[in-house]
DNA sequence: GTTGACCTTAGACCTGACTCTAAGGATATA
DNA sequence: TATATCCTTAGAGTCAGGTCTAAGGTCAAC
């Protein structure tokens, strides 16, 4: 049994994180001192990573908290379950890079276009460019 | 001269983003009524549109912030600082589709590796991809 | 002379994921 | 026993970029 700066360190994350976790849901301790001491088990630990590889991939926390609910009782669960919040991420993953990517090609443009140099900016076609006003959003939402 | 609803309407902006641009020392009126009513000229109008501009590319408010003060001294300043702006947003922009790519093909592989069927997701791969924790954060900062 | 549409301000609220503080209680070591 | 380090809670603060509200002042039309 673990305490949460244990937990804690074994897991990278912070005790305020932890806390925080729990308040919205996701991980708890199964046990408490007499004191009201958070104490974490083995099944805790491996929650508490779960939850940690899906961070990283890039699921929000709410996707976590639907992952975890599947987790705890697979058997009431469709792999399509899954894959539906899985995709519905990819999607908004791949939104945003078109999104990023417009501007990227945007910026590009701008910067090929300008000498870079120590020229006075009067004459700078950035600065033109961004007058002229010709640039559409990049996102639509 | 424009009163702020009016400006609003020319630039698809709402007034009350335009007073939170004013407050925010990025568009103020150049004139006031007695009562106080904000009066816009046509330099006024440039100086939004060329704030809407460089918003659609995507630059942050303070980037647009450091524009801005080249634009108002174009003399003072050089293409170079322009061009530090823009290469600065770009390394921005780049770094965030590198992020969000190593989550594109993290999530690609999970949807690859399930069926996404009807099955119970009791012996569901991305269930157990996650279980094993086999992945590095996209991002390291 | 009053209705209704506009304007003003300061400041609260929103999202998401933390991060920190204050005020107090518990535990371990010297 | 003293002190240092841990733990608890509720709640506030952070970031960006708005968005909205409350309470009140202004202005044009009928």
């Amino acid at each position: 049994m673990l305490k949460i700066s244990e937990l804690a360190a074994k897991t990278g994350m912070s005790a305020h994180t932890l806390r925080f976790y729990e308040k919205n849901g996701l991980v708890s301790a199964s046990d408490r001192s007499e004191a009201g001491y958070r104490y974490y088990n083995d099944a805790d630990v491996r929650r508490v990573e779960f939850v940690k590889t899906a961070r990283n991939i890039g699921f929000s926390l709410e996707d976590i908290g639907q992952l975890l609910s599947i987790r705890v009782d697979k058997k009431s669960h469709s792999c399509q379950d899954v894959t539906d919040i899985t995709r519905y991420k990819l999607d908004e993953v791949n939104a945003k890079i078109s999104e990023l990517q417009s501007m990227q090609g945007t910026l590009q443009i701008l910067l090929d276009s300008c000498c870079g140099g120590p020229e006075k900016a009067t004459q700078c076609s950035i600065m033109d460019a961004l007058e002229e006003g010709e640039f559409r959003a990049a996102k639509e939402s």
